[in-house]
DNA sequence: GTAGCATGGTTACGAATCGTTACTGAGGAA
DNA sequence: TTCCTCAGTAACGATTCGTAACCATGCTAC
């Protein structure tokens, strides 16, 4: 998305500095789509096909799957294979970086379900509070 | 964002099922985002008002610190207290919800701060990839 | 007294992104 | 022949994002 980075100084070390902040919101902010982490989540069992992936997830459009399929993979998350034949196979795989961060991928994922019912019930509560007003 | 949530049929129970996939699916849409990950972990060391997030997040505009701190409140991981003087005060803060929420984003976080080179070096080889063509 | 600043937003508008639909082109099944 | 699958791409409208301006209020400087 965004490409321009600048790398930062290391002003005082130990002192948690400016530019650390920024690359952490950097990262996050290229990590930290709806489709990224779900394809990652379901990239986790083992390797899938373009389709497989697409019905797997359920509701992503084509263009969205290519194209996070493709940031993915520029990111070093996802290897992509082609195998040349009719009909073309193209397989999809993590890579040890992508493995290594489906760790907090799926930290954050169990959260969500352990915890979706806390959330409906805020938002229950919400638009109890904003109805009365 | 969107209400429209079809439950799905059990077309094979003790097959894992489809509609807590859409649940997670669901759940992460409305988490994941940029600014809200951003926010939950700049609310994490203790309540801050409007200006002060949006300074200690940098480049943030208003309209979307104003929006997305009213999903996270709608959701539940923030609240907002109002102290009406003058100039108004208003401080955001994690909720038990928040609070818990944050275990897995700094989860997230600390993996990403840790792997930003890797996940550099892995863009470095592929823009050489794609430049060799 | 009035010009500027801060506070916590909202509104308008253009830009970027997202999602839906249609299409590719080769092969296999009906 | 017609339809389906494979892995996408192109076009286009809808939605969202970000920038900039504005709001009311009170404080301070000039």
């Amino acid at each position: 998305m965004n490409e321009t980075v600048q790398e930062g100084t290391f002003p005082s070390p130990g002192h948690h500095d400016e530019t650390a902040c920024a690359r952490i919101s950097q990262m996050l902010a290229r990590i930290s789509d709806k489709w990224s982490l779900l394809i990652i989540r379901t990239l986790g069992p083992g390797p899938m096909r373009f389709n497989a992936l697409k019905r797997g997830i359920g509701d992503i459009s084509q263009k969205m799957l290519a194209s996070t399929l493709r940031d993915l993979e520029e990111n070093g998350f996802v290897s992509r294979t082609v195998t040349p034949v009719t009909p073309p196979q193209v397989e999809y795989a993590l890579t040890d970086l992508g493995r290594d961060f489906l760790v907090p991928v799926q930290g954050l994922a169990e959260w969500t379900m352990a915890n979706s019912a806390r959330i409906e019930a805020a938002r229950a509560i919400y638009r109890l509070r904003v109805a009365a007003e």
